[in-house]
DNA sequence: GTCGAGATTATCT
DNA sequence: GATAATCTCGACC
C-alpha cells in the first residue's frame, strides 16, 4: 500500500485518520519528501542516524527533533532502501478533543490544535521515542479512510535551500479546510546567516 | 488579518 | 560550531 513514492502517497493520506494516545486526527495537509533526489529532504545527503528509519520499511513512523524544541512526524513510504516519506503537516482533531486541547495550552481554538507539523505531534502526544514505530501495531496508528474528493497542491514551506528545494510542489492539502496551515510562503531571513546576496 | 524577530537543542560536519 | 521539514509572541493594519 505505502510502497510507492511519497508524492503518490501524500494525496492518498489526505482524509486519513491518525490515532495516538487517545486523540484522533483527520489529516488535512501533508508534504512529500523524496530523500535522494530532494535537496530539502533529510536523506538528500545520505543515510544518517536521524533519517535511518526512512530507509526502512514503509508504514512506519519517522519522528525527528527540529529547531531545538519541536518534533515532527512522517509516514515512511517506498520499499525498504528507498528514503521517501510524507510529513504530516496539519489535521483536524476528530476525537479526544479535550485531551488535545489540554496538551496544546497555547491554542485556544479547535482548528489550531493540530494546525502545523509540531502542533500535530503535540496534540497526538507523539514523542521522539515513537521513531520507527509500526503504524499498525504501535501506539500511533494510521487508518486510511475514503479518499478525498479533491485536493490542492503547491510549493512547500519552511524548507531550507530556498533556491531550489522549495521549487517542488509536493505539498498537498484539502482545499477550504480551516485546519490547513496559513503560514506565510515567504522565507524569513533567519538568524543563522544565509545571505544570498 | 499580515509582518517581523526570538527562542532552544538534537543532529550533523 | 553551525544548522534546522517550527512555534509563539509582539506590533501593526
Amino acid at each position: 500500500m505505502l510502497e510507492r513514492p511519497s508524492v503518490e502517497i501524500a494525496p492518498l493520506l489526505l482524509g486519513a485518520i491518525v490515532t495516538s494516545r487517545g486523540v484522533s486526527v483527520r489529516l488535512t495537509e501533508v508534504e512529500a519528501y523524496l530523500g535522494e533526489v530532494d535537496p530539502g529532504s533529510h536523506a538528500f545527503r545520505g543515510e544518517t542516524r536521524r533519517n535511518r528509519v526512512m530507509y526502512g520499511e514503509p508504514g512506519h513512523l519517522y519522528t525527528y527533533f527540529t529547531y531545538g524544541m519541536h518534533v515532527c512526524a512522517n509516514i515512511v513510504c517506498s520499499p525498504a532502501g528507498v528514503a521517501t516519506a510524507v510529513l504530516l503537516r496539519a489535521g483536524e482533531v476528530v476525537d479526544g478533543v479535550e485531551l488535545a486541547r489540554a496538551r496544546r495550552t497555547t491554542s485556544r481554538k479547535d482548528s489550531d490544535l493540530a494546525r502545523g507539523p509540531a502542533r500535530l505531534v503535540v496534540a497526538l502526544g507523539i514523542v521522539l521515542g515513537d521513531d520507527g514505530n509500526d503504524l499498525e501495531e504501535g501506539p500511533v496508528r494510521l487508518e486510511l479512510g475514503e479518499p478525498v474528493a479533491s485536493f490542492a497542491q503547491g510549493p512547500r514551506t519552511g524548507v531550507s535551500g530556498e533556491g531550489g528545494s522549495n521549487a517542488y510542489p509536493w505539498r498537498f492539502w484539502i482545499p477550504g479546510d480551516p485546519t490547513v496551515s496559513p503560514y506565510k510562503a515567504s522565507v524569513p531571513k533567519k538568524r543563522a546567516g544565509a545571505p544570498s546576496a
